[in-house]
DNA sequence: AATCCGGGGCA
DNA sequence: TGCCCAGGATT
């Protein structure tokens, strides 16, 4: 179909290889560093995921160190990254490569897949980068480019988008160095071919790109429109004992921050007041073994913490307790849970200097 | 096929 | 605000 493929791939390998940045996992083909990263930057920029990536390669330096650290300690090195299922699957294959494959990650497409966590996407990539298979990725960015250069309008996130996009990507892959040839399209699709504004100017594709030549480069890839995101009211009981301690709770329910820790939580289907909080099955079970001195409310106006799919509309309750409470932890101890960031951002507030 | 799952950066 | 990011799992 494409008659200009070989020049498409050599043209996008050049660019790379005079433009690229130079990044840890970059210059390496060991397969840990390789699928680590791959997991970390799954919908995450690089300059987002590149920190952790540092703090797990300096705290877990093998696959087999990975493996024996405590689920609680991997998810604490995770905190603030989101999409904590990455770092609960990250594990489980860890474990699993450590014990079952004896430390020797799978070598094939085929074969990666089977790993928890490693889709299509990253069983491309660890099978090209490490073991040179001409296995394509297509990514955001894979997307993006190719939907311009071919001049493309099947919506990417559609089912027949998916596999249009998958087939083309595998056509145009350079067989010879198809690691390389993978991260050049996906580094010329961050860095250059962006979502808004790319410099088409200055392009090298600007003489053979379908999407520049009809002037059609806003409007590609086409996407579409995901539903409207739900909101959420967290009441969050942070209760303080007179020995300056806490509750924590670990959410293990389905749903969002799977095996995090938070405060008690009073979920409810509309902002409450205090004396409407305290009339609910809910505040009634939370208080049952508690002698309350006080509650105060922290923030009148809802901090909204977005998700990408849902927002909630979070307010702080001080709870002043007399009596002893079970489970309580220091507050001086909390830094030692993995928490959602919007709880890291009330407890730095809060207690800041105390 | 559609939905769920984080958090941050950018125009 | 809305969109996007080196996606994958679940329903």
């Amino acid at each position: 179909m494409p008659k200009n493929t070989p020049s498409f791939s050599k043209k996008l390998i050049s660019w790379y290889l005079h433009n690229k940045r130079e990044l840890p996992w970059r210059g390496t083909k060991n397969p840990y560093h390789i699928w680590l990263s791959e997991i970390m930057l799954q919908q995450t920029r690089v300059a987002q995921g590149l920190p952790y990536y540092l703090k797990f390669i300096e705290n877990y330096p093998t696959v087999q160190q990975l493996a024996h650290a405590p689920e609680d300690a991997v998810l604490k090195l995770w905190q603030g990254l989101g999409y904590y299922s990455r770092a609960r699957n990250l594990h489980a294959t860890a474990k699993m490569v450590s014990k079952d494959l004896k430390g020797v990650f799978p070598k094939t497409y085929k074969d990666l897949l089977q790993l928890k966590g490693v889709g299509d996407y990253t069983a491309s990539a660890i099978a090209s980068i490490c073991y040179n298979l001409p296995e394509a990725v297509v990514d955001g960015n894979v997307y993006r480019v190719l939907s311009r250069y071919f001049g493309i309008s099947t919506p990417i996130n559609s089912s027949a988008g998916q596999k249009e996009f998958k087939k083309l990507a595998q056509l145009v892959i350079d067989t010879n160095e198809p690691g390389t040839y993978n991260q050049a399209i996906m580094e010329f699709g961050a860095r250059f071919c962006v979502p808004q504004n790319p410099n088409c100017g200055n392009c090298i594709f600007n003489d053979s790109c379908e999407a520049y030549k009809s002037n059609k480069v806003s409007e590609l890839p086409v996407k579409l429109k995901s539903k409207a995101v739900r909101k959420r009211f967290f009441n969050y009981m942070v209760i303080i004992s007179e020995d300056e301690k806490t509750l924590l709770q670990q959410r293990l329910g389905k749903g969002i921050w799977h095996k995090l820790y938070e405060f008690p939580l009073i979920e409810t289907s509309e902002e409450v007041t205090l004396s409407e909080l305290k009339k609910l099955p809910q505040f009634q079970k939370f208080s049952e073994n508690m002698e309350i001195e006080s509650i105060s409310l922290y923030n009148e106006t809802p901090i909204v913490h977005k998700l990408s799919h849902q927002h909630l509309l979070t307010r702080f309750w001080i709870v002043t307790s007399k009596k002893e409470v079970k489970n309580l932890i220091p507050i001086s101890e909390i830094f030692k849970y993995a928490v959602p960031v919007l709880i890291e951002n009330f407890v730095s507030e809060f207690f800041e200097g105390s």
